[in-house]
DNA sequence: CCCTGATTCGC
DNA sequence: GCGAATCAGG
């Protein structure tokens, strides 16, 4: 299977949606994450999380980079090491792309699990 | 241990 | 250029 411009045209839409590789390679079909990401990376692509060790903007005050930073509760709220995530966030979402997938988890055929409700 | 994406290697 | 394997991090 090769990269026509369909399928290019889908992972750099998937992929820009803020779909993580595996999700866009089970999409697309016959591809595994590692083929998605390494085209996305041929494509100049990568944008998305988990540039490992990044380098924060420094010089801004933390109130502007909570903004940004994963607001997902780690330990408890109570404990003295409690923390967030700080990963950085998805836009218009409290938490990064791992958590937010995590916090929305997408309800997939829904509908097949309604119709057995009916019954 | 699970997940993620990035980078590297071989075909 | 493609994909798998491997690496690094959360």
């Amino acid at each position: 299977m090769s990269w026509t411009e369909e399928r290019i045209g889908k992972l750099r839409e998937l992929w820009g949606q803020g779909m993580s590789a595996s999700e866009i390679a089970e999409l697309l079909g016959n591809v595994t994450r590692n083929a998605v990401i390494g085209k996305a990376h041929r494509l100049g692509l990568s944008g998305r999380p988990s540039p490992i060790k990044k380098k924060p903007t420094r010089g801004a005050t933390i109130l502007s980079l909570t903004e940004r930073m994963c607001k997902w509760p780690v330990g408890d709220p109570k404990h003295p090491d409690f923390h967030f995530c700080g990963k950085p966030a998805l836009p218009g979402m409290p938490y990064c792309a791992e958590h937010a997938a995590l916090a929305y988890q997408p309800a997939k055929k829904r509908e097949e699990e309604r119709k057995f409700s009916v019954a």
